[in-house]
RNA sequence: GCGGCGGUCGUCUAGCCUGGACUAGGAUGCCGGCCUUCCAAGCCGGUGAUCCCGGGUUCAAAUCCCGGCCGCCGCACCA
């Protein structure tokens, strides 16, 4: 193998693909840009991810965040509500000369200066003629405007009608289970909800291997907090984070700084101490999966590149060898866009309730009226004069029947003494409202990759994955010295004995000793435990470290203590 | 989606320009055997390639032409 002649991202792309961590799917039939399937290790190594994203997000605050699973599937209305069916395609024209793709409402309002959001793209189309917009790289003619949709669209049961989609993200199963969750955690706040799941993009050009799929695997958290009683985050404010703030960046910086936690939030670089806990967390995360704080930072995207519920977004970058900076998980401030989207589509109450300190005794003014007497006078008119009542500001109908005597309601004039206004004290305890949302979201084959690409080390012309210890999909390997049977035998027993330890643990007997480390070397294996003919004599066998390759000699009574220790997070 | 480059055993690659002896060669891996007392050792044997897919040109296509798919790089969008 030439490995000093390719780059990294080959070196990984290649290994993946040979000893079985992933490769493209559907391969037999040509493949299909933007899904991958994953392999064995592949498939351990990702477990082994989403459990440590788990300990690290979840774990520590488990009394207030909970995982929840919800469907890929979801109804139209739901992703309308979310603003996804609107936001998520854009209108976009080709010059029919160049091919350049552009889009369309932006270049019109360009050229033209005219307000055209949310025009369909017909009406673009035409706009596109009448002025004569022509394409502005190459001045060539523009063809029709197109929407192009992101999401994944489906039919649920045989109905044409009932359209459904792929989720784009998993978010929208948190927000419309949050009254389900608040009363499960006692209706307080704030509270997590936390989901690991697939979702789909229709990317137009998925490329970059497992970094830009169109099928994924996304952890998510779904943050909810009182936005004037957020709560306090077990922060550590002398933290110190790297950041680009657009702040800094819109005046043309490029390069990150490194700031305190304190720092950050007396700037207002970051808007809150609940963004700034999760971000410290994933920076913390992407530490374990083997990134050095160098290797990574929080870039703010500008207000023109947030999604659309976003009022704040920082990306968590990453450093590859040749990708250059890859967002691994995005934290959005999220406000209360979505909790109020889904009230006003679904019509359902998503509020919480804030109690007061002190209730609150207020004099209030009602409106009220002798319906008794309305109804005779006014017949079939007096339900709507009713309404019309309710309806209106007390104080309002207050001075009208001060300053006329009456008051004009449904085109009556109701008279003083059928209507008057009483004034009456309300002790309110408290007061409704939507939640804010904070939204830390990882791209879980993103962190598979970044793990492997920065595992990746070479010794000696070998390929050695140094993936951190714990995360390692097999934990141990069992060889005897050469192929005897007596070593053999000792080795197989050894090897059972430690799965009976329920350590996940390979044994092979194939090729020279020195070929068979560097088997395991390559996919990562931190412990190799070696039979030898001293092992037949005193029961002693040799442990060698995957990366210094030194050995000790252990008892092998001590044997899954030692490897245990080796592969716990603990140091 | 556009432009550039590319696609040959699991992997890396020779061959392609200049069509024919290519029954597609090598290396490595893998399997079996011999040997071997700790870092991809050696020897022998074996395994393994619809030459990305489809069509065309030709007596003859891995090789030339067209279309598609996939990958990499650049442009636009994103976790």
């Amino acid at each position: 193998m030439v490995l000093g002649l390719k780059d990294k991202a080959s070196k990984v792309a290649d290994l993946a693909q040979r000893r079985g961590f992933y490769w493209p799917s559907w391969e037999i039939y040509g493949g299909v840009a933007g899904f991958y399937d994953l392999g064995p290790l592949g498939k351990e190594l990702k477990n082994k991810i989403m459990e440590l994203w788990k300990k690290i997000m979840i774990h520590p605050l488990q009394r207030i965040v909970v995982e929840i699973e919800t469907p890929m599937i979801t109804p139209y209305k739901v992703l309308e509500a979310s603003g996804h069916v609107e936001n998520f395609t854009d209108p976009v024209v080709e010059c029919k000369s160049c091919g350049r793709k552009f889009r369309a409402d932006h270049l019109i309002e360009e050229v033209t200066g005219l307000k055209v959001e949310g025009l369909k793209p017909e009406d673009l189309t035409k706009i596109i003629k009448e002025n004569n917009i022509r394409c502005p790289v190459c001045g060539g003619e523009l063809g029709e405007v197109k929407p192009f949709l992101l999401l994944f669209q489906t039919q649920i049961g045989p109905y044409e009608g009932d359209r459904g989609f792929i989720r784009p993200e998993t978010a929208q199963g948190a927000f419309v289970n949050f009254k389900r969750v608040y009363q499960l955690m006692r209706e307080k706040l704030p509270f997590g909800i936390a989901q690991i799941g697939r979702v789909g993009r229709n990317e137009i050009s998925p490329r970059q291997g497992l970094l830009r799929l169109r099928e994924f695997t996304i952890a998510e958290i779904e943050f909810f907090i009182d936005p004037l009683n957020p709560g306090r985050p077990p922060l550590d404010y002398n933290a110190k984070i790297r950041l680009l703030p657009w702040e800094l960046a819109k005046g043309g910086q490029k390069e990150p700084v490194e700031v305190t936690v304190k720092e950050a939030l007396e700037k207002g670089w970051i808007m809150n101490e609940w963004m700034a806990y999760w971000m410290l967390k994933a920076k913390e995360l992407l530490n374990l999966l083997g990134v050095s704080d160098e290797d990574q930072y929080f870039e703010e995207k500008s207000p023109e590149e947030r999604a659309h519920y976003s009022s704040q977004t920082y990306d968590q970058l990453v450093k590859t060898e040749r990708y250059g900076w890859m967002e691994v998980s995005g934290h959005a401030y999220r406000g209360d866009y979505d909790l109020r989207r889904h009230i006003q589509y679904s019509g359902k109450d998503l509020y919480a309730f804030r109690k007061f300190k002190e209730p609150k005794r207020v004099r209030v003014k009602v409106v009220r009226w002798n319906a008794k007497e309305l109804g005779m006078r006014y017949k079939s008119k007096a339900k709507e004069i009713i309404e019309e009542l309710k309806r209106k500001d007390p104080e309002v109908i207050e001075r009208e029947l001060y300053d006329k005597g009456y008051v004009e309601v449904a085109g009556e004039r109701i008279e003083k003494g059928i209507v008057w206004i009483e004034e009456r004290e309300d002790v309110i305890t408290g007061e409704k409202f939507i939640p804010h949302v904070v939204e830390p979201s990882f791209g879980v084959e993103r962190l598979l990759y970044v793990a492997l690409e920065h595992a990746l080390k070479e010794k000696d012309g070998r390929l050695i994955l140094s993936i951190p210890k714990y995360l390692a999909p097999i934990q141990a390997v069992v060889f005897p010295l050469l192929e005897e049977e007596a070593l053999i035998n000792k080795a197989k027993e050894v090897w059972q004995m430690l799965l009976e330890e329920g350590l996940r643990v390979e044994y092979d007997e194939k090729g020279s000793i020195g070929r068979r480390y560097a088997r395991y070397d390559e996919i990562g294996v931190p412990v190799a435990v070696t039979i030898d003919f001293q092992s037949l004599e005193d029961d002693t066998v040799t442990v060698r470290d995957r990366d210094t390759w030194e050995q000790i000699r252990v008892n092998i009574n001590e044997l899954p203590e030692v490897i245990r220790k080796i592969i716990s997070m603990k140091k």
